[in-house]
DNA sequence: CTCATTGTATACCGAACGGTATAAACTGTC
DNA sequence: GACAGTTTATACCGTTCGGTATACAATGAG
């Protein structure tokens, strides 16, 4: 592994273990065993670098998703399709998937949440997407494809939170029972 | 309003909008009209600000859910009871809920979560209480009192959020109906 | 009036912050 | 072996950070 994804794969750590602003650049550098100048060589700024780690990171599973969320003519299918890719990639990188939903629910005017930003956007298009498409099934939504997305998200979000709170190992599984058990849990909701 | 509680009403909002971290004494004391060595009078350290901000916010609200989760011999009541003590809540104080739902997600490492802590540890027995004493209801939960808590928490949370990113107005207006509804999906979930 | 307590301001501290100027090693190419 | 581009280290910058020593008003009690 090279130095800069040695700088990368450090600062997942830190930033997961205590939060961007309470780490320092000096301290990224050292457990990386470079120094600062080194890190400044490959990013611009520390902010740059928080850029760099949620794009290199996030652009695999934003990349995964938005296969997942192409309409195959079931919602149900679908939902599902997406919170297994969801959950596959939490099992990976669980790191990043939680510092993710820390920076989700941060300050807005932070500069965290304006780092995750983007990809938080993505996200919610593509489910978002989902919906639109599910127009048929679901009827008229009255606009709340936003409000249901938002929802979904959440719950997904919610329940790997809970799985990484109770479990005892690092990873977090989640079987095919449990996924479509969430997404039913979730349309019920929706329906009734 | 004297001093001590503009500082604190002033960092509530600070802490709201940037995070913690990101937020200098400096700026909280000129923000509240006085000089550091006053921010300083009254609290020891910013640290003890932030405690003491989430402290005399949080026991009026655990006060009030203490009252709610006295088990009255149905589970559905019970959660009914203590979801509308959550929503009245945030509906008096939305910065500061948003604020404690930050913190409840931020890296368990730092300064931040360690300051919630308290009053998230107080949220998470009162509602397990409830499960527990509703054990007759729900029949041999097998040990999984903690995560039903945990994802009545996180749904709760979860709907609050999505209430203050939807609506157009400051504050997080919450029906009887929704709290119902809230509950009767949680619940359906959990019989299934 | 005196005196202790509470409250506020001026001015400062050392440390850590993010960031950089400069130059020396490396690396492969011709 | 000279050269160009990449990668690294030394040493430093100005700024801001959390926190404090000191002194001066204000206040109420005796």
């Amino acid at each position: 592994m090279d130095n800069r994804e040695r700088i990368l794969e450090t600062a997942l750590e830190l930033f997961y273990a205590r939060g961007y602003d309470a780490v320092g650049v000096q301290e990224i550098a050292e457990k990386s065993g470079v120094t600062k100048p080194t890190l400044y060589y490959y990013f611009k700024s520390k902010y740059g670098l928080l850029e760099e780690l949620l794009r290199s990171r996030g652009e695999p599973f934003l990349e995964a998703l938005h296969q997942a969320c192409v309409y195959r003519g079931d919602l149900k299918d679908t939902l599902c399709a997406a919170a297994r890719t969801v959950a596959d990639f939490a099992w990976k990188e669980p790191k990043f998937s939680i510092l993710f939903v820390a920076q989700y629910y941060s300050a807005r005017e932070s500069e965290v949440y304006q780092a995750v930003r983007p990809l938080v956007v993505r996200l919610q298009k593509e489910i978002e997407g989902v919906f639109d498409a599910a127009a048929d099934d679901l009827g008229n939504m009255h606009g709340r494809q936003r409000q249901f997305s938002l929802g979904f998200i959440g719950l997904v979000i919610l329940y790997l939170i809970m799985k990484h709170e109770t479990e005892e190992t690092e990873g977090i599984a989640v079987s095919e029972q449990e996924i479509e058990a969430l997404v039913h849990q979730f349309m019920h909701g929706i329906y009734s």
